[in-house]
DNA sequence: AAGTCTTACATACATACGGTATGTATGTAA
DNA sequence: TTACATACATACCGTATGTATGTAAGACTT
């Protein structure tokens, strides 16, 4: 059987991005040499440059697929919901527990702003999370819940609140508790914005 | 004259931190190799590696002082205002100006993070702002302007959407449109507070 | 189907950075 | 003034990234 060249490149492209997921989740961006990386994926340094232009591109990759990744899940939880308020709530709730996940947490919130710099990563958040959060509030406007406001600003604080609750959540001896309070916090500032 | 080894020591440790600084501030961490800080210094890579176990930790020291730096000033401006709500407003105003300058976004908010590991800089935060912030609250609390509640969770969530704040209006095209944006988004969740 | 071109990879190498080991000068105390 | 500690300088080593070069495997052309 004769692979095209497109699943050639596809191949090792995925085997590349899945290798690297997993290490810079572990250990964080530079700490893992692009030789451990590729010796993971089945192939060597030569695949790597060639499909990419530096070990940061490779990197962007993974953010990216994780970033869509976790973006569908919430979307998921939110639009299956049977109503606007529960699906909201149920949208919280995954997106705290997928930026409880350490691959999460290590790669696109610690990593991804410095390696790729904040502009390009909030480049990125812009195109998926940021625009979960947005469709929301615009959904959450129309039905009335919310009053109509500038909602560009406001949802990037929003976004950046619940990503220090997640981390906070994340790195507490009660997680428990501490999900709680911020949740409370959270839910008054929402209440707040209904007028 | 003699100086002491006391004085030999501040002064470069002083003259290390200082170019470190700079560099840093214009450049991010690890763009700025060693012999380039010694050079700027007027020392040697001895030096540096007598006085501090490695670069992070000579990058620590430059995060502590900037902290230190800036949540003087913001101190300043709160307690020399005629009357706390007042005091509050300045002290925003005083941190948005402090998160605008390229250093303290640089280092303090983009590297410190990652290179220190989040729980590091957490503490330092915790130490400095943070604390200053939940001073605030305190004393907001005492003079009736807020409800009494748990400050610990609610301070990081707002210290969060401050910086991010930050953030946007030092990248915005139009940072006066951004700001005003972001101080009403920051007043609302505020006043929500207070009852 | 043979030859040519292009893509996909492997290997070898140049370079740069961080950290250490070793040597030397300067201050300090018995 | 002798013995020691502290403060630095220099030379070196290991390891990482990125590049240059070589090779094999599809993919067109005729």
């Amino acid at each position: 059987m004769r692979r095209s060249q497109q699943d050639r490149s596809r191949g090792t492209k995925a085997a590349l991005t899945a290798a690297a997921r997993a290490l810079f989740a572990a250990r964080g961006y530079d700490a893992v040499p692009a030789d451990e990386i590729v010796r993971a994926a089945g192939v060597t340094r030569g695949a790597l440059y060639h499909h990419y232009a530096d070990k940061k591109a490779l990197f962007r990759d993974v953010v990216v697929g994780l970033e869509a990744e976790i973006t569908a899940e919430i979307r998921t939880a939110m639009t299956s919901a049977p109503d606007l308020p529960t699906g909201i709530a149920a949208a919280l709730t995954a997106f705290l527990d997928a930026c409880a996940r350490p691959e999460v947490r290590q790669v696109s919130l610690l990593d991804a702003p410095r390696v790729l710099g904040w502009s390009d990563w909030r480049a990125i958040e812009a195109e998926f999370g940021l625009a979960l959060l947005i469709e929301a509030f615009t959904l959450a406007t129309d039905a009335g819940l919310v009053r109509p406001q500038p909602v560009g600003v406001l949802s990037r604080l929003i976004l950046s609140a619940l990503t220090e609750a997640a981390l906070l959540i994340a790195d507490a001896d009660d997680p428990a508790q501490i999900r709680a309070q911020a949740e409370q916090a959270l839910g008054t500032w929402i209440a707040g914005l209904i007028g």
